[in-house]
DNA sequence: TCTGGGGTCCTAGGACCC
DNA sequence: TCTGGGGTCCTAGGACCC
């Protein structure tokens, strides 16, 4: 049987902007999305403030009741501003540069402790604990968190299980232990059962708010009557999904450990605009920009695309405003990664669906129909390529890769992306310093 | 005049994840 | 004034093939 174990740094982002200013650790701390939107982190001070006592009127209209402690999450900012300031809270603008270091670092020291780590997202890691001793598995995952609490300052919890799902359900437990660690391999299975019938199936890792109305109507409220369940039924009644995880939870590895990341198979760039946009000259630039992006991404797993999706929209809250919405999806004859083409092709997309006399909130790009550039099937009766393949886009493109690699992004960029950019750039009002990625940025230690 | 059965591929939409 | 961004997998239905 295999062992896994889940390494989840708790409330990651506000953790990360803690571990530079110590003194805020006794303070409700609050990330937001970006263009300070909405709150994505929250530390469990934070979590736990009473949104209730907000005045009525500054949380729309009918006023609004916090249904959880954690109800704080993906709130609108500027609805809680009020309270979070009468709590004293620190509140930061996201700061992903800062957090993918952190992230790197956190995920390095992690993979010490096993021979095979699956980074899964930016604040989780599997690591696979097979064949290490059994009964020392516990001290084992409280070394990892001390060592990363040190190093870094980032708290985690550890969960093991005999399959991804378990170790997520443990960690999801963990959190609630003394010691941010939980093994439910070395469990009697009477006292596995009695935990299980406290978990809620909302809880359990797959199970989301559609299904976990689902299973509730049928009488399956926790993960214990989900184990009770025929799993073969379970796929008739609802999906081969909940059949996987009622497998899962019993201790039967259904997912597989990936050690490498998989390429993706669509990239998108979408950002949502720091004020509406009016004119075609600037969502033009905006869309240029997010082809800029998208295809560095391509670059970087050495793929090429074949289809560009353009996507653009009124903001869906402001209800005041003329709704539009619409998206265009242009193929390629021939795949390509070349930013000049796909830029073209995707101006080429947005003329199609581009509607004056709206104020646009956001813009999306996507690329689609990625295929790995080494194992191109090439066409006998192409012309000359004239951008994939083509030795002379191909070095111009790793060219420009490499400037802004070196140099910092937009150092290089094409025309079409380039001069009203403070028309349509996201705002990030309170973003707090690059400590560890910038050297302007490091932290200043003084000595009295 | 009658008109089966089995399969693949593609796409859109839904649900989920962090 | 102000509400994020980036993914994956599964399923159902249609087109098409033999």
């Amino acid at each position: 049987m295999p062992i896994y174990a889940l390494v989840d740094g708790n409330s990651f982002y506000a953790s990360c902007q803690i571990a530079f200013q110590p003194e805020l650790i006794n303070r409700p701390v609050v990330v937001l999305s970006n263009n300070d939107g909405c709150i994505v982190a929250a530390n469990s001070i934070a979590k736990n403030l009473d949104l209730t006592h907000t005045p009525a009127n500054s949380l729309g209209s009918g006023g609004y009741r916090a249904a959880s402690p954690s109800s704080m999450m993906f709130q609108p900012f500027f609805k809680v501003a009020p309270l979070l300031k009468k709590y004293n809270t620190a509140v930061f603008s996201s700061n992903y540069e800062l957090y993918a270091d952190m992230s790197q670092r956190m995920h390095n020291i992690s993979a010490q402790f096993a021979f095979r780590q699956e980074i899964y997202s930016i604040d989780e890691s599997f690591l696979d604990f097979t064949g290490l001793p059994k009964e020392n598995l516990e001290s084992h995952a409280i070394k990892l968190k001390q060592r990363v609490f040190q190093w870094i300052g980032i708290p985690v919890a550890v969960g093991i299980g005999h399959s991804k799902t378990q170790a997520k359900l443990a960690n999801h437990l963990a959190k609630k232990q003394a010691n941010g660690v939980l093994d439910l391999t070395q469990m009697q299975t009477s006292t596995l059962h009695a935990l299980y019938k406290q978990v809620k199936v909302k809880n359990i890792w797959g199970v989301g708010r559609q299904l976990s109305q689902q299973l509730t109507e049928q009488g399956i409220e926790t993960a214990y009557d989900l184990i009770k369940c025929d799993p073969k039924s379970l796929r008739k009644r609802f999906s081969v999904n909940i059949e996987r995880i009622a497998l899962e939870l019993n201790g039967q590895a259904c997912l597989s450990f990936h050690e490498s990341p998989a390429n993706k198979q669509n990239i998108v760039s979408s950002r949502s605009f720091g004020q509406n946009v009016t004119e075609f000259s600037v969502m033009r630039e905006a869309v240029s920009s997010y082809v800029a992006t998208a295809a560095e991404k391509l670059r970087k797993q050495h793929g090429t695309c074949q289809a560009v999706t353009v996507f653009i929209t009124t903001p869906p809250y402001q209800t005041r405003l003329p709704q539009y919405r619409n998206q265009y999806t242009l193929p390629l004859i021939y795949p390509t990664d070349s930013t000049i083409l796909l830029t073209k092709i995707a101006l080429r997309a947005l003329q199609h669906i581009w509607q004056p006399g709206y104020q646009y909130q956001k813009a999306s790009v996507m690329l689609s129909n990625i295929q790995n550039k080494t194992s191109l099937q090439t066409d006998l009766f192409a012309p000359n390529p004239q951008y994939s393949g083509n030795p002379k886009s191909d070095r111009l493109m790793k060219t420009l890769d490499k400037i802004n690699q070196q140099m910092g992004k937009n150092t290089l960029q094409l025309a079409s992306s380039g001069l009203q950019k403070n028309r349509w750039k996201m705002n990030r009002n309170l973003i707090s310093k690059r400590y560890t990625t910038n050297w302007q940025e490091l932290l200043t230690v003084k000595a009295n």
